[in-house]
DNA sequence: GAGCGAGGAAACCGATCGGTATACGGGCTG
DNA sequence: CAGCCCGTATACCGATCGGTTTCCTCGCTC
């Protein structure tokens, strides 16, 4: 069900109806109505669901010898190969922020939340590399990060060594080794 | 009409209804329907009509002794003033791209063309200050004015200063005098 | 085999969607 | 003043929205 919402929701938009999502997983609305308070809590648990994957695909624990600049610019090209597949839509996280546009609706923490564990990494990364500024770099990642997610899944971008090339230059400019 | 348009729409999203569109521009459904084929027809004249204020606001045309570095700088000056702002909600084009998802929908290719027109002063400020590569310049600076754009508008970032910082590290690394 | 509860199918609710057609009203031209 | 026409207001269309309820069947327990 969690999965079914989460695929639909992410291709067609968060205004895709009950009715289809239910239809998708296989389970009926009564059954969906018992498990969840309504179309909002549905939307914020299948997003909830997401994170760790996300995360861990994006920025998967590193291994011993894996330098922060190294991991730092592995979620950049982890991105970029995302971006080249067909299906790609952007992150999922920043497309339900833009589209619910209320930060009120739990989906919208949620997600908001998504996007503070991500820059987390890149800011604990950026202090253990010795950046000057980590939180600065970190947000700076991110701007580069969302940016690309939007222009690369809206269709107006193709980010083949776009956002590493990018990411590269911060993180020079910041003094990460 | 248009301007009613634009405004709910950047404010409520692209799904609000096309009754609240002609109540709140003082105008009934059957002239609106003379004047457009659709709702998607309204939507596209409303952005396109955007365009020229928004590049306008955003990248004055220069004066004599602006820089191509301050008018670049100047675009993300603006960009921060304006997310200062309590109804900011972002770029109302980049909006409309990731809501509407559908790169086929009229409204997507005016939305693609008005980031068109700003990258395109990107590059040629980039060219005219010595970039070493001002496609690429260009590119990354889109990414950076997206990124923020998504961000601020979401709510989920607070700018003060960021862009700028941010941009003036890849015209620097850029060669941009 | 009888009784029971969970869950699926589908009808149903009022509201609203995009879009169309009708009816009325007020300002022009003769 | 008569006739006309543009635009507003409004009712209406079928479809779909989020959400609720009814019904009925299935599988489990005693």
């Amino acid at each position: 069900m969690l999965d079914a919402a989460a695929e639909l929701t992410y291709r067609d938009g968060v205004s895709i109806g009950i009715e289809a999502l239910c239809r998708s997983a296989g389970v009926s609305k009564r059954s969906m109505y018992q498990l969840f308070a309504g179309k909002d809590d549905l939307l914020a648990a299948s997003l909830e669901r997401r994170i760790p994957s996300y995360v861990e695909r994006l920025a998967p624990d590193p291994g011993e010898t894996v330098t922060p600049r190294e991991r730092i610019l592995g979620v950049f090209e982890r991105l970029e190969e995302g971006a080249a597949l067909p299906e790609f839509r952007g992150c999922p996280f920043l497309a339900a922020l833009v589209e619910l546009k209320d930060p009120e609706h739990p989906a919208s923490a949620v997600a908001g939340g998504a996007k503070q564990r991500l820059k987390e990494v890149f800011r604990a990364e950026a202090e253990r590399g010795g950046a000057r500024d980590p939180d600065l770099l970190s947000r700076q990642l991110m701007l580069v990060f969302d940016g690309a997610n939007a222009r690369a899944g809206a269709g107006i971008e193709t980010l083949d060594g776009l956002t590493t090339t990018t990411a590269t230059v911060l993180l020079d400019a910041a003094g990460v080794e």
